[in-house]
DNA sequence: ACAACGATTAGCTATCTGGCTAATAGTTCT
DNA sequence: AGAACTATTAGCCAGATAGCTAATCGTTGT
């Protein structure tokens, strides 16, 4: 069961917020984010790095910061990998700490 | 005067984005934006530098990012400088970001 | 005028970051 | 089995970042 709209947001921590705002420091890093949410969610590795400049491996990298921020989480299909963006994830660290600005 | 889109708020740039999303990468800066609206939004460097273990100088360069980013805003009192945090930058730039991710 | 004060600038260094190419690993196709 | 395909890991390098101390600048107080 998930609750998509919980009120509540559960624990987030200081690690939560430095790795979400570091994640998000890279312009190529939010780019992606934002091509994986206009895509469906979900695209391949192979898709996603044809989009870039960069070469391949760069783009692993920028994928492997994503998902240790948890914001993509990827899943083994045959011999491709598939990233899928952590929308709520991103609301909900990056929301939990601007709220505290809020008036 | 440039309006791009009825309901939006003023242009936020991809440059905006950069320095902001920037700035908010290290976990001194996001404590100094977090100190400043905990006092009232109005602090003076000394009263800023105090708060944290690090030298003066390492936390003036924090406060010229966080200032070249908008986020904060300087005004020299006697000899003193008065920094000022600026909410509505902060809120206006990550706001015109993260909304690409809502549903 | 001069000392004290508040803050920044200058300059150095170690570490982190992000780019690349080459090598490797696992999967699929013939 | 072996070639082709998808993607990652390894390793190198240049430039950016963030920490420090010392020097400097402008303001205030004696």
């Amino acid at each position: 069961m998930k609750r998509r709209r919980a009120a509540r947001r559960p624990g987030v921590t200081a690690d939560d917020a430095e790795a979400v705002f570091a994640a998000l420091a890279h312009a190529s890093r939010r780019q992606i984010l934002l091509v994986l949410r206009f895509r469906g969610g979900e695209m391949t590795a192979g898709d996603i790095a044809d989009r870039f400049a960069c070469a391949w491996p760069t783009t692993t990298r920028h994928l492997r910061v994503l998902e240790g921020a948890g914001l993509v989480r990827v899943e083994k299909r045959g011999r491709e990998r598939v990233y899928r963006l952590n929308r709520e994830r991103l609301a909900d660290v990056t929301g939990a700490w601007l709220r505290w600005f809020r008036r």
